[in-house]
DNA sequence: AGTGAAACCTAGAACCG
DNA sequence: CGGTTCTAGGTTTCACT
């Protein structure tokens, strides 16, 4: 993980879709060898793979949530990641400081649908309480400064 | 904004760099066909780019805080959005119903970053008081589930 | 809207400093 | 580590349906 690296995962990660010779050059590297280190950071788990990025109102998900998730006794977190990663609208889960346990990032299309996803994750047992905090607008989203 | 478009999304969501004949072939197109797609995609917003997803710990990214953020009278989200943008390390940011205006989603390299950032953040006028929830451990991260 | 063909460019492997 | 070369395959435009 030297300097040419970070500058391809930072350039990666702006042009997902840039060709080996478009980071090469601005890396000052060939082809080959952008390709030959890319491979490298997917291998050791630098870069997790390759995304999309998704406006999800114009899909239809108008609705984010921050879920505070108060847990009953000293439960470990993989009981919680494995119980939220069952919920697919919830799009992050954080174990945090805090009177809460866990933060749930929730992404569901209307409130309807948010009332369905919360039931859902109340029924895990561990969940002694939630409390809800609605977005009303998202002002920024994106990826490590790097 | 069709069923295949649905489709072609939800592929590239998790297939960043998946070429137009590979993604062609998992909706039922040509290669030709899904490009044109995929341009209208970038075109209408829906696709707002192509990223590759980084690891923040293995680049040396430790530490995640969410901020709330309490704000003198009445503040526009504009004016907000504005603020925060400047800050790299926000990486998110939220207006919020609840006793906070707004959740910032921060990202630092150690907790010697966090202060500097935070005293950057307190550093805008319109920041009454801020309340930070350091987060222990990552448990789940993902995108839109389309 | 869609396809198929052609020109051009890129990916990936082999080989060499 | 790096670059160069080569072949296979992808991208992109065009004509056509």
């Amino acid at each position: 993980m030297d300097d040419i690296d970070e500058q391809i995962v930072s350039y990666l990660s702006n042009h997902g879709r840039a060709s080996f010779r478009e980071v090469g050059s601005h890396v000052g590297l060939s082809a080959p060898a952008t390709k030959r280190r890319v491979d490298r950071l997917l291998d050791d788990g630098v870069i997790e793979g390759f995304a999309a990025l998704v406006d999800p109102a114009s899909i239809g998900w108008n609705t984010d949530v921050f879920v505070s998730i108060f847990a009953r006794g000293n439960i470990p977190p993989d009981r919680i990641r494995t119980a939220v990663a069952k919920v697919p609208e919830v799009i992050a889960a954080y174990t945090v400081t805090g009177d809460a346990d866990a933060l749930l990032h929730v992404r569901v299309r209307d409130t309807r649908h948010l009332e369905q996803t919360l039931e859902r994750i109340r029924q895990e047992e561990f969940v002694a309480q939630t409390r809800s905090l609605v977005v009303l607008s998202r002002l920024v989203e994106r990826g490590t400064p790097v």
